[in-house]
DNA sequence: TGATATTATTTCAATATCAAACGATTACAG
DNA sequence: CTGTAATCGTTTGATATTGAAATAATATCA
């Protein structure tokens, strides 16, 4: 699905090289989510449910932070986990304006028991790629994922 | 920022791959949305305006398919932009079921001052790989997204 | 100490997003 | 020709998402 811009080489190099990386992101994951990995979740409560499994307890602009998402949003996805017994809230000791946000027993089971499933889906979605081929995608990721903003 | 996942090679690889991919189109797209290429428009809006701009009037629909974005969805999208006067519905004649969407006047104004800044951001950004780089990322994706659920 | 700045979270309004259910329309099989 | 199936758009309900404004707690510094 290529440009029809008409621009420069250049402009039309960097342009499709945009769409075929979002494109190729957006259906992946759309088909991951298609293969309902984690049933009974969304992909954000997964999301902040995995952080915490393997990363342990933080507080909710660390999340934020972490998942890529506002303050104002973790606050609902985590309201949403704390209504299904998923996760606990509990207000800092020490510096009181902070909230650590952990999983309960029910949160840590229910993660245990769908990450293997999802990470075997993630596997036979890459397995379109030669390993090599996956590190040299990792790579360019990395070289694009840092770059600064001018 | 490595999967702390225990499994084979292989697994860790798929992983961490899958990761990166990700989390460097996350955050390219959170920089484009920084610069604030198309003001007064959301993405899915200026989504919506740039494919008709390119491909012509469609029906919501095949939007939807293009977008990737649910049907429901897409009749949210396009009755805001309809009501900031920037597409035209119109009922099909030969088969009453699809509705043409169409750019008014205002629509296509709005996408031709925008679209150029919104390509230089793009281009600013690609340039943190090489026009090798970026070819080899453009194969690599599209290798990705052409890759069937299993 | 006290005013001010910073940080963390919440709230709110608007939009996005999906899935499921529904009504209208068309296609098609019998 | 007729009824069933498929398609398209809409609606609804739940959750997501952001950004801005409001709150609360802490830190800083004069």
């Amino acid at each position: 699905m290529p440009t029809h811009y008409s621009g420069t080489r250049e402009e039309v190099l960097a342009l499709n090289t945009f769409i075929k990386l979002t494109r190729a992101t957006e259906s992946l994951l759309a088909r991951l989510a298609q293969r309902n990995t984690h049933p009974g979740l969304t992909t954000s409560q997964f999301g902040v449910l995995e952080t915490l499994y393997h990363l342990g307890p933080m507080c909710q602009s660390e999340l934020g932070g972490k998942l890529l998402k506002s303050g104002g949003n973790i606050t609902m996805v985590i309201d949403n986990l704390e209504k299904h017994g998923l996760v606990h809230r509990e207000r800092g000791i020490e510096d009181r304006r902070f909230i650590s946000v952990s999983l309960t027993d029910a949160g840590r089971k229910q993660i245990e028991d769908v990450f293997p499933g999802h990470v075997q889906a993630i596997i036979e979605e890459m397995s379109a790629l030669t390993h090599e081929e996956q590190r040299s995608l990792g790579a360019l990721c990395r070289k694009l994922g840092k770059a600064e903003s001018s």
